[in-house]
DNA sequence: ACTAGCGTTGACACAGGCGTCAAGGTTTAC
DNA sequence: GTAAACCTTGACGCCTGTGTCAACGCTAGT
């Protein structure tokens, strides 16, 4: 299939799959016109590249999954380099929560101080 | 006090203070040479600038919050439009904190899984 | 008079994953 | 034969809060 195809198929642009090859994660073949030139598992690539950028992984993290398909496992999670990107995703996402937790703790306090601030302010010009 | 003084009692850079003027988030007089000039109410403006950057907020999130303070209000968060935006914030806060930890358990739920496949291959190598 | 260290404005650079346009070649249908 | 709908590469734009450099002016100390 072509660029147009997949990139309808896997519910993306061709820009971006022009992107992921200009970054190495996508291979075409080309035929003799120079158009690109794909098949299933090119599908599949680039339905595991989606999946991960839509949790919120950057291309880079992807780059283990693709690679891990490409050698012919079933599932682009199974190899090392996949598993350590798991890793530490999973960790950074502990951070990330932890962080934002603190930082609605700090909004959460300031927003109960303010209000009460406005409504005394309120109540002395009532009163 | 000159731009420079201001930045460092800030803790911040020269360079941050004319952007937030640009911005129209200070305002700076001018001595004759055409130097910006400060004084301790300016450093009080940065300084909530500076805290609320810190914890995520955006340049014009802060704008509230400036424009409160030089109201002459105390603090810069109980005026209707910064007790607005602290709302906001919150429910934007809840909403990302909701969907990093969905985004947790698929990652955390991808790990098990490629884990134990890792496992199951790794001991059909050494049977 | 000269240097060091401040100040001024203007403008480019970055990160990331594309959108979008330009200027052209190919193929297909009528 | 020509228009529509594909394809190609190349390149600029975006967004946000600065970092950094250029080229220049002011001021203080020696």
């Amino acid at each position: 299939m072509r660029i147009g195809e997949l990139a309808e198929l896997a519910g993306t642009s061709t820009r971006a799959l022009r992107y992921y090859e200009q970054h190495g994660l996508l291979a075409a073949r080309r035929t003799s016109n120079g158009y690109r030139e794909y098949d299933e598992s090119d599908l599949r690539l680039v339905r595991e590249i989606r999946s991960l950028l839509e949790i919120g992984f950057n291309l880079e993290d992807t780059r283990p999954f693709v690679e891990c398909l490409r050698s012919g496992r079933a599932t682009g999670a199974e190899c090392p380099g996949s598993i350590e990107v798991l890793g530490r995703k999973l960790a950074d996402l502990d951070g990330c929560i932890a962080r934002l937790q603190a930082v609605r703790r700090v909004v959460e306090r300031e927003l109960a101080h303010a209000v009460e601030e406005a409504a005394e302010l309120e109540s002395r010009i009532v009163s």
